[in-house]
DNA sequence: GTGAAAGCGCTAACAC
DNA sequence: GTGTTAGCGCTTTCAC
């Protein structure tokens, strides 16, 4: 219909296919930098103006690239998420937790009007994961899941880099904004449930590397020195399930009738736990307690329903990008340490 | 140290904050152009001329502008994972089977150097979900996980649009490329499982409206229907965890004793249920079979463990990257249908 | 093997 | 309220 005579003949064919801005901008009559406006919603421009652009644009089914107007604005919309792996390389993302985590961080994002770009990384294999992810031009800021054992990494990162938040542990006069659970709390209350329940030789259950583990392990260990029980005994774990089974089985042949209350580091590993005691021909909780940490969908369906530490892991995610958008506004942020809750159901 | 006196001293100050690859070439005395050709890895670059520039990168911590690059070479190195939240909006991403799928993806796409950008979409809210994701020029491919009901529009975009793989259900004659269970095959295994272990009057419980599930309904009627059986009764529920508990309860209330054999349209489902089963004294397997769907690390874990029907998530996602290489490469391919594989245990 | 120069598509001064 | 213009940081011809 439009066709009209002051384009040169040659551009009538191509006419139709819009690929930028300026081509929207031919078609409409005005300028590039008014469909800019229009587009991106600013008041400067007659609402006549605006209404033709964004019929057009519907019509052709055009959106700005966002790759230019990043580059341009110097921002991109796009926040990371990385996920460092530790030695205990695979099957990690699998983890119902680190993917519920996921689950509500890409909800808050969105509706912050971010998107979310996702990488795991091996710092054994990268040493420089975290610059690299940052150094990219393609996040405006990046949120850690979990510090792994590299907290040392992160911290130095800190120093020069604002708009980063970390899921982890607290410790002392650390740099990097932490949201996170009171971990040697949530230990705490777990050996103190185990005892309460009639556990006297108490055990550890995961790995004591990562800091988060090795906190819930010391909290343990307070409660176990302070009530005059032996050291609670820490049985080293992998945490993909697959591994993680023969490896609790190992354990008790060991250490079977040694240990009646068990602390295990997640949800996932007690449930393991509770099908090889089952195996043993032990019972839960008269023979052996046993106390989980997360309060992951599955503690509710074990047999039987699986006693465990809560962390609130929405509130944890609500919380990461909340600080983040902060940060990214230029304030200064706190760490924020959730106290873990106690959920008895019946294993202790 | 390399205080040289070739510089203005106005940029004796600036010299050591490298933000851009001028700034680089610049400091290495050379042009944007060799730096751009250095880091990129190409041979056109004299060995030392390189070195140079590399050791001046590395020391300065400065790694080139994807978006930049990206808006030059028209490509991002960023493939979208798109999934679509039918009318069961909250929570699906937190499902397990979705979450460890995402797992897989991420690793094969870091194998193949791309980044993932992860978005979730509600399109009864946003019709566009799809274009506007495609569109954005933030990404170079697209990997759609489940249909949800948003079969015809993803078929409407695939014919404009190669660079797409869908995780999902195989219809005769689509066009979009998907990869995916045989849906109602696994259907038919599920029936005929329970019926072998003497189930007569079934029941399929979960959501029959998104496509998979209907076709899993559907296998599961066909057997029904050549064995003289009454048809499947549908027990509808919700997907998400608090809400199914209480329907399937309901569910029980109302037809309790007349079913004896129960297809879930998920593990996750089937473990609730399993829970509810016993919460109303009903023996599995002896007075009700049951069986689910996914072979999640759940069914390992129910007691008693679950019999379902296997779906390779690995080889899915793996499969999906796949495709949707080569398809970014021009190539044409076909969808993939993959075999359910049926996982006895102990419920059916 | 390297430099110069022209953009990728967009936005934000700055004019008018 | 709208047009013009100058880049954002990079890659890639095209010369030499």
């Amino acid at each position: 219909m439009a066709g009209s005579d002051k384009n040169d003949s040659k551009d009538m064919i191509a006419r139709t296919v819009v690929r930028n801005i300026t081509d929207l901008a031919r078609l409409a009559g005005v300028s590039p930098g008014t469909v800019s406006r229009a587009l991106a919603g600013k008041t400067l421009v007659n609402a006549r103006t605006r209404e033709k652009i964004e019929a057009l644009a519907r019509e052709h089914g055009f959106r700005p690239n966002q790759m230019a107007s990043g580059l341009r604005r110097q921002k991109t919309g796009v926040i990371g998420v990385v996920i460092p792996l530790g030695h205990d390389t695979r099957q990690q993302i699998s983890d119902s937790f680190f993917m519920t985590l996921l689950g509500h961080l890409a909800d808050e994002l969105t509706l912050h009007g971010y998107d979310l770009m996702l990488r795991r990384v091996v710092p054994d294999e990268d040493a420089d994961w975290l610059d690299r992810f940052i150094g990219s031009g393609m996040i405006d800021g990046v949120i850690v899941i979990g510090q792994s054992d590299q907290f040392e990494r992160i911290e130095d990162v800190a120093e020069g880099y604002r708009a980063m938040v970390v899921w982890g542990n607290h410790q002392e006069g650390q740099r990097h904004c932490v949201v996170g659970t009171d971990n040697r709390l949530g230990g705490r209350l777990a050996a103190e449930r185990l005892i309460a329940a009639g556990a006297t030789r108490l055990a550890f259950l995961g790995d004591t590397g990562p800091i988060e583990f090795a906190a819930r392990f010391a909290g343990a260990q307070d409660v176990a020195a302070r009530m005059g029980l032996a050291p609670v005994l820490p049985l080293v774990t992998h945490l993909s399930p697959d591994r993680a089974s023969e490896e609790i089985a190992g354990h008790f042949e060991r250490h079977g009738r040694g240990i009646d209350g068990i602390f295990a580091a997640t949800d996932t590993l007690a449930a393991l736990c509770l099908t090889e005691l089952r195996a043993c021909g032990l019972r839960v909780p008269e023979d052996v307690r046993i106390i989980g940490f997360d309060d992951l969908p599955v503690a509710r369906h074990t047999v039987p329903p699986l006693t465990t530490v809560r962390q609130d892991i929405a509130a944890g995610a609500h919380s990461l990008v909340d600080l983040l958008l902060r940060r990214l506004a230029g304030e200064q942020t706190e760490s924020l340490v959730m106290p873990p809750e106690l959920v008895t159901r019946q294993t202790a």
